[in-house]
DNA sequence: GACAATTTAATTGTATACAATACTATTGAA
DNA sequence: TTCAATAGTATTGTATACAATTAAATTGTC
């Protein structure tokens, strides 16, 4: 006869981080309304720019995103042109996304409005940093339980 | 001639809470597959176990989502059984949330399911704490932006 | 070299998100 | 009281997300 004890929204971790990668997305979006772009076609274009070209399926590594969620999202980049979408001569499986001159010339453009976007958030980058670890933490914590739950259905399938 | 500093994937914090963001959602999904509960929907029966009856309009302030989001997210709950949709005899604009008897009955379940599931996260109030505290500080800061983007934006709308 | 197993993208189906619009009920001002 | 303004919800359209499936190409093994 033990009290469970309430589930309170404004004590969840989870909901912190939630409503903030809300506030993020439409920050974002904000900034980059003059570029047309948003927050995933940002990130995917971040990605492209440190290391192109990259298949789909590096991408997705590097964003944490599936070719169902990537596909849709890179044919529209490709539509306002962006990126180009080339399947691969040595492997026909694979789609490289290479940058176009237009993603080229506007990157320069697109760092600086972020930059300054962001000292509005008036953070210093120790704080960032600290704030940045913590959540290096947590992220690997669930993926740790995620591994464990997995590990356990495998198990179960067995019997 | 100033020189642009490059803006690197792996030091934005958008994208740590943003993949964070998503992992909580699994992590979430799959603790929660007995129930048959996604986590927007988690989120939304944690409110209204604080606090039912609620308008959509209050369950969206509270949850920081619209009713072009929590219209068909209640449809499903509906469906499901865990809560009825009534429109408001007072203010026949209104529709209430009101949770049925079964939502009622699974509660401490649920309560005590998620409990388990923290624990599994291996970080101590304290930590959990000074995370949620500083991600506040971030949300308040993008609050604040957006509020001074809006401000300008009707500014220059008058002109 | 044939062919089963694997790899890689794309597709399909379901569920958020949210801007913009529409629609109905209520309120408020002349 | 009338009726314009406002409030509350639903709808529509676009864009993620992701599980599950499909389809095509490649690899490994004999």
């Amino acid at each position: 006869m033990t009290e469970i004890p309430p589930v309170l929204l404004d004590e969840q971790l989870c909901f912190s981080i939630y409503s903030a990668s809300k506030k993020f997305n439409h920050f974002y979006q904000s900034a980059l309304a003059p570029f047309g772009l948003t927050y995933p076609q940002y990130i995917a274009l971040l990605a492209l720019w440190e290391d192109a070209p990259l298949t789909v399926h590096q991408l997705g590594d590097r964003l944490e995103l599936d070719s169902g969620t990537l596909t849709p999202l890179l044919k529209r980049l490709e539509k306002q042109g962006w990126v180009t979408r080339v399947r691969s001569r040595t492997d026909e499986r694979q789609v490289l996304i290479h940058l176009t001159a237009m993603a080229t010339t506007k990157r320069d453009e697109v760092y600086q409005r972020i930059g300054q976007c962001q000292s509005l958030l008036g953070m210093s980058d120790q704080e960032i940093q600290t704030l940045m670890t913590d959540l290096i933490t947590v992220k690997s914590q669930l993926d740790h339980v995620s591994e464990q739950r997995a590990i356990e259905k495998k198990v179960n399938a067995q019997n």
